[in-house]
DNA sequence: TTAGATGCAAATAGTTTGCATTTGT
DNA sequence: ACAAATGCAAACTATTTGCATCTAA
């Protein structure tokens, strides 16, 4: 049996089981640092174990969004959505409009909105995902 | 010849012809409020006008996300994603991760944030969007 | 006038489903 | 033991492409 991850362990305490292909697919969203489309995730998948069914992967993906574990977001313009991990409930980028290159920060300074928007709607925030679109060094050179 | 809307206006000053797809699209953006899937503006732009062909509608989504005029985003779970127009750049929601509720807001104060990145990532910044993923009132009550 | 954009229909790719079988607890 | 989850392959749906034609500037 292997170790588990906290993200694992948020699985389980949610309920689900812990199956191999559950924890396949965690184990390469958290061997990746950044955005995986769902191709890359299940070619990922594939290579550590064959077995893994296509079906599964989308499935775990859908739980995953769901227990705000990982988030799809667009990034680079075609259909296929890039996810990425919600580490402490929260990922925040920059993407080049041009060149779609991605800029990972880690301060975000929104605890206080947080706790205003949960008196204010009477809800409460488990994660989330802040992006910015902006030129990025490189395009804004290249003039358009 | 319509009168033009800020957002069109921007698609013309950015070099873009002011087709009738073009405009039609934008046109069933700017008349709904909130998210919309590219099945639903499919369907209202072929209500206003048929002749508008269905690639043509998602060349034009993909333009004006590259625009930052409005951004694909997931909310239901489906693989479809929902646009939402970015007034002024910046859009801003609370999804509830049971139900998909949506609730929009305005303020965000994110201008301080964004200065700084700009500075540190030496970045133009054009737009942003901020979700929060939470549990809604009425999803709080129906336990697990 | 002419580069850019369109509409069409066919091709592609991504995702979901139904179901018999397997597996985690 | 047994509900939950899986893998498979087929069905679906959304999106993209190629190209001859059209049109905004």
């Amino acid at each position: 049996m292997k170790d588990l991850s906290n993200r694992a362990k948020r699985l389980r305490d949610a309920g689900y089981k812990l199956t191999n292909a559950r924890l396949t697919v965690l184990d390469v969203l958290e061997h990746h640092s950044g955005h995986m489309t769902s191709s890359e995730i299940l070619e990922a998948v594939a290579t550590i174990d064959p077995n893994v069914g296509r079906a599964s992967v989308f499935r775990t993906l859908d739980l995953l969004t769901r227990l705000a574990i990982i988030r799809p977001t667009y990034i680079d313009g075609s259909m296929t959505p890039n996810y990425v991990l919600l580490p402490d409930g929260h990922h925040h980028h920059i993407v080049c409009i041009r060149c779609n290159r991605v800029i990972e920060f880690d301060d975000c300074g929104l605890s206080a909105l947080e706790h205003q928007l949960e008196k204010t709607y009477d809800v409460v925030i488990s994660g989330h995902l802040l992006e910015f679109y902006a030129l990025c060094v490189a395009c804004q050179d290249s003039a358009q």
